[in-house]
DNA sequence: GGTGAAACTTCTAATAA
DNA sequence: TTATTAGAAGTTTCACC
């Protein structure tokens, strides 16, 4: 669970790769006067270690149908419920991302759905899970940001 | 932007790239019963279409040093002011994901931090931004559920 | 649309430095 | 740790279904 020591070639390599999973290990070498072996080792041991946690595509949830997005604030009744509450909420697919918070909530979701009708459907499933008192939907008009690139970048040009 | 058409092989293409985008295509096509040419010409149709947006990483930010969330509910003085505090958030790389929101606020945004120091100086800028009257911020205690595969599958299966 | 094979590129592991 | 190398593996194109 600890920091992991990486220095700046390892940066950079994830920089390139963060962009392009399949930017080939040869043009990484090129660019940073290293052998494609290198990469390929350094690669593989940030895999072990765990900074790497593995890849994925990028796809457009608009084209495959799904354009809608919420946040839902969850109120419990006890605080105790919390585990039994995340465990309901992760059989529900279209439930993408769920926090414990501190403020106004106690847990925090994020859920992607077809359409309004396909949303409601899955809201009144949260509202039915035992231990939930109340939830507070918060309809996004518009995805303005969303970019984990940046901040990656930002984080690699930070030694 | 409208819905594309995949079939059946599409779906199945997607599914196994989405767990790990540098599966081979021959792996691919022995599953699908295929031809690796034939996976590489769908993938690029993909890719061409805008259904493939792109891939990434998915790293460890808690190795990272970078083990702090929170979203931030922000409440403007007037909605037109909108697109001028989403252009400012987006100058600031630690703001990962942000929102027009129906409900409570009326930008709702995630942002990443190193620890709460940092976090606060974030929070700190963004209060700053002309146009915004109020801030409110839920602290994540534990990012329970954090997972686009399982929705991508769902999908994938619906067939 | 798809295939299969050829030509080309990349990966990977072993060896050596 | 890193570089080199050579054989294995993967990608990509294209003539032909």
């Amino acid at each position: 669970m600890s920091k992991v020591k990486l220095d700046e070639i390892d940066h950079q390599i994830l920089d390139m790769l963060i962009d392009n999973t399949r930017t080939p290990f040869t043009d990484i070498a090129k660019k940073l006067l290293i052998s494609a072996g290198t990469v390929h080792v350094r690669v593989k041991k940030m895999e072990e270690s765990g900074i790497i946690k593995g890849s994925s595509l990028t796809l457009d949830y608009v084209k495959l149908g799904y354009s809608f997005i919420a946040y839902v604030g969850i109120f419990l009744e006890k605080t105790h419920q919390t585990k039994f509450v995340l465990e309901r909420l992760s059989q529900i697919p279209y439930v993408t991302v769920a926090h414990i918070t501190t403020g106004k909530f106690n847990i925090f979701c994020k859920i992607r759905a077809k359409d309004t009708t396909h949303a409601k459907n899955i809201i009144f499933k949260i509202d039915d899970i035992d231990g939930i008192s109340r939830t507070e939907t918060m309809i996004s008009l518009e995805e303005s940001i969303n970019d984990k690139k940046r901040l990656m970048h930002t984080i690699f040009n930070e030694l």
